[in-house]
DNA sequence: TGATTATGACTGACTGGTCAGTCATAATAG
DNA sequence: CTATTATGACTGACCAGTCAGTCATAATCA
């Protein structure tokens, strides 16, 4: 058989429900196929997320999915690309929580509680927080991931938070400018948050919410001299 | 990791220079194999922090630091092993710098200025911050690294830093008492630095020194509203 | 309607290549 | 000359990605 250098044969990277469409499958055909891509994605996050990246074996991730490996590739070109999609699948829901909270107008304070809520219980307290390290650990090695992490989801967070910081700096909410210029300074502890989580929690537990409510404290200056 | 049935033959783990032992070399033997050493740790250095752990080859490493594979395992019972070392090596120092700060009496917003100053040239600057994210990569997978991460460099490095804020609290200096009881609250912003640097400073450079300095204002109160 | 054919989703054994760790042998130092 | 240190070919396990073949279901026909 002619092995040549193989003609670079894609695999049918089978349409995908147009990853922007919320999709409405139809024919049981459709459904069966999103079950399958869920079902695989579900796996890939349990093995990505404890074993990392590289020591991940997709005959772990089909095994676990209950299909059989090629199966994989029917849904998905390779490795690098299940990741992908397994971090916009993870990470866009939440993004999009983010911007909803920072249109409406609302105290700061208030704001900001809301924020410290969500993040607490569907970033840090969620396996989303895996994903967030992956990508911090594999972002060197893949910059396609990195640069649709900063793309997708750090810039339009960023954009939302300089967005509710100015507006709480203009109605007096707030006394630091410095916030606006860089709203790392806010997320800051959150990361913090994640990485303690995953590594520390057993050395030594981390209240998260406390933590960040320091934080809160530091910032509106609810915490002044005794 | 082989876990076949290999009777757990330990290479000959070499005695070490006692760890802690700053080392006075006598023979031109120890002297040549400390040498050796450096440049097995040096060459690690490298090959880790740009593949990552699982990714980087021994091979390779060999080959950069002028040795035989075999040579290797002279020094260091496995790859694992390896790492640990490497980041042994590679943060104790880094410790030690900040622990003499914290002795130091000075106004705090001096010595704030000098951890500034080190943390940006010495870990954020400098290869130690990929250190930093390979543990925070592998910690999960080898819980004896975030072990000795948490034991060796954060309980020491919160610990002269919570001494350091406590005495900036007494004296009136600081009016954010949550900082004592989180640290992290302080060492924040260096993780972000440290991720941005490593990942995005090609799509977004940021001004590291112009943060931590914006981090300070807000600690010590120092943009007062406009 | 039931029978026949076409489709393509699915399977899993297989390939080609990689790499941690070993060990018989060689080089070197004392 | 002996002990120590170094070498690198080798082994065995491991795994991403492939593809020839299977079979449930859909489409078409009589």
């Amino acid at each position: 058989m002619p092995a040549g250098p193989a003609p670079k044969r894609r695999t049918t990277p089978r349409p995908a429900p147009a990853a922007a469409e919320p999709s409405k499958p139809r024919g049981a055909r459709e459904i069966r196929s999103a079950a399958r891509r869920d079902a695989i994605l579900s796996a890939a996050l349990e093995e990505f997320s404890s074993r990392g990246y590289a020591a991940a074996r997709l005959d772990d991730v089909a095994k676990r999915a209950g299909v059989a490996k090629g199966t994989i590739y029917l849904y998905f070109a390779d490795k690098e690309t299940l990741f992908q999609e397994l971090a916009r699948s993870m990470l866009t829901p939440l993004i999009g929580h983010i911007e909803t909270l920072a249109a409406v107008e609302l105290p700061f304070p208030i704001l900001a509680e809301r924020l410290v809520d969500v993040v607490s219980q569907e970033l840090i307290g969620s396996r989303r927080k895996d994903i967030v390290r992956l990508i911090i650990s594999e972002g060197t090695r893949f910059p396609a991931i990195a640069d649709f992490y900063y793309r997708e989801v750090l810039s339009r967070v960023f954009s939302a938070l300089r967005q509710i910081l100015q507006r709480a700096l203009d109605r007096g909410e707030l006394r630091h400018r410095g916030l606006v210029a860089f709203p790392q300074l806010l997320g800051a502890p959150v990361l913090v948050a994640m990485v303690w989580q995953s590594l520390f929690q057993k050395q030594a537990p981390l209240d998260i919410r406390a933590m960040l409510n320091a934080h809160l404290d530091i910032l509106l200056d609810r915490d002044g001299g005794r």
